[in-house]
DNA sequence: CAAACGATTTTCT
DNA sequence: GAAAATCGTTTGG
């Protein structure tokens, strides 16, 4: 069943990254379906975080979707190639938010394939946020979108994750955070293939 | 108005 | 394993 608006609401950020492994996020861009179960997740705690686009309360025309309340797609162009995807959770003007980094494919997989211009199923068809959203067909135009909405959306479909196999590790990418980029905010099933291969870990 | 940089991926050595 | 690609957002003059 699809996640309610309860589900993001929630204060604790870590608490809706850890609870996102093993949930499924799909879209139906067009009449086309495709999801993933996600594998890899990372929080970013607003405005005292500094790896965070909102770090310090920074709130410009692009991080203002962060600030919107929970259940809200927040998409940022990283790269100037790269989509990626993020939960924004938490209330209206509290700017929390949770990065997908890995999926691994459940439905619509050729679509997938077609849209990433692969042949065959591999582990980096979707591991990594800017793979997985290219797969999915997400871009920055939906950044802002609902995830109560049919288009782009969260379900639970009763996988549960062994809490033994839920790692918890340092973010990627984000030294120039400084200390908060030692912070165990980056979550991940153990040993699942589509997690990213970032540093650290 | 101009310059620098990045929550990454891909490709080449 | 290392370096390049590439452009919107942010920051400084």
């Amino acid at each position: 069943m699809k996640l309610r608006e309860s589900f993001y609401t929630r204060k604790d950020v870590l608490q809706v990254a850890h609870d996102l492994l093993g949930k499924v996020l799909v879209t139906r861009f067009n009449g086309v379906l495709t999801s993933g179960m996600i594998v890899e997740t990372e929080a970013y705690a607003g405005e005292g975080d500094k790896a965070s686009h909102a770090s310090g309360g920074r709130r410009t025309a692009r991080t203002e979707v962060m600030y919107a309340r929970g259940g809200t797609a927040y998409v940022y162009l990283c790269y100037g190639i790269h989509h990626l995807f993020n939960v924004v959770t938490n209330a209206e003007n509290v700017p929390h938010a949770v990065l997908i980094r890995g999926i691994e494919p459940l439905e619509g997989i050729n679509d997938m394939l077609e849209r990433r211009g692969k042949e065959r199923l591999s582990s980096s068809l979707t591991a990594g946020p800017g793979a997985l959203s290219r797969a999915l067909g997400i871009h920055t135009a939906h950044s802002g979108t609902s995830l109560l909405g049919e288009e782009l959306y969260i379900e639970d479909r009763g996988i549960k994750i062994a809490p033994a196999d839920i790692v918890a590790g340092t973010r990627v990418g984000v030294a120039y955070a400084q200390e908060d980029a030692l912070l165990p905010y980056r979550f991940s099933v153990k040993g699942n293939k589509y997690v990213s291969k970032g540093k650290g870990l």
